[in-house]
DNA sequence: ACACATCATCGTCCATCTACGATTAACGAT
DNA sequence: ATCGTTAATCGTAGATGGACGATGATGTGT
């Protein structure tokens, strides 16, 4: 009768965790439009500070969402399509 | 420059947010697969008390993603297929 | 009225989130 | 080598989440 841990339903609330917050919505939104994005523009784009923000796009990185590429002192972040698009299997098939 | 407070971002945030704990993740699906539930049963099903369930419950339905029916002393759960059809299209939408 | 069953709420504890400023690390340019 | 830029990390503070047991509220049945 009791449920076994689920290692799907694990990892669909990890990936809705990940958009679980506003500032992280906005990020994933405003990468996939732009396609990559530094984090410095990101920054400029969120009414949040540096460091916070940063924290937003560690947690997004964490999550397989997003993916940050060093370029130089900069780093340009895009959208992982694989996990946005598990993301969306996930949700649409429940 | 700067985003403005997005209303959908914030939509979105509250229903992942909702489905962003493996055991919430979970009694939706429940409440999916047998289409209504009394609440007994999904504690049953769950490996936690009664009351944690009794919160998971309440975050779920404040999120609206569920409702419940008072049925006598018994509490009857189910879906709320417009929230789910949401959650699914701003999802799938991004 | 009373006992029982069902579920919500309260109080508590510990862990994690969210936000910030300050600091550190890494890189380019002069 | 040093300075300025960029971004991650550290440290901190306050709020919230998640878990539980205990209690309260509501309704059913005798």
């Amino acid at each position: 009768m009791k449920l076994k841990p689920d290692p799907i339903a694990e990892e669909l609330a990890d990936l809705a965790w990940a958009v679980a917050h506003p500032a992280r919505v906005q990020i994933v939104r405003l990468l996939i439009g732009r396609d990559a994005c530094m984090c410095g523009e990101i920054v400029d784009c969120l009414p949040l500070a540096q460091s916070t923000v940063s924290q937003h796009l560690k947690i997004l990185k964490e999550s397989g969402l997003i993916q940050g590429e060093v370029d130089g002192p900069k780093v340009c972040y895009c959208v992982n399509e694989q996990s946005l698009a598990r993301l969306k299997k996930l949700i649409g098939d429940l």
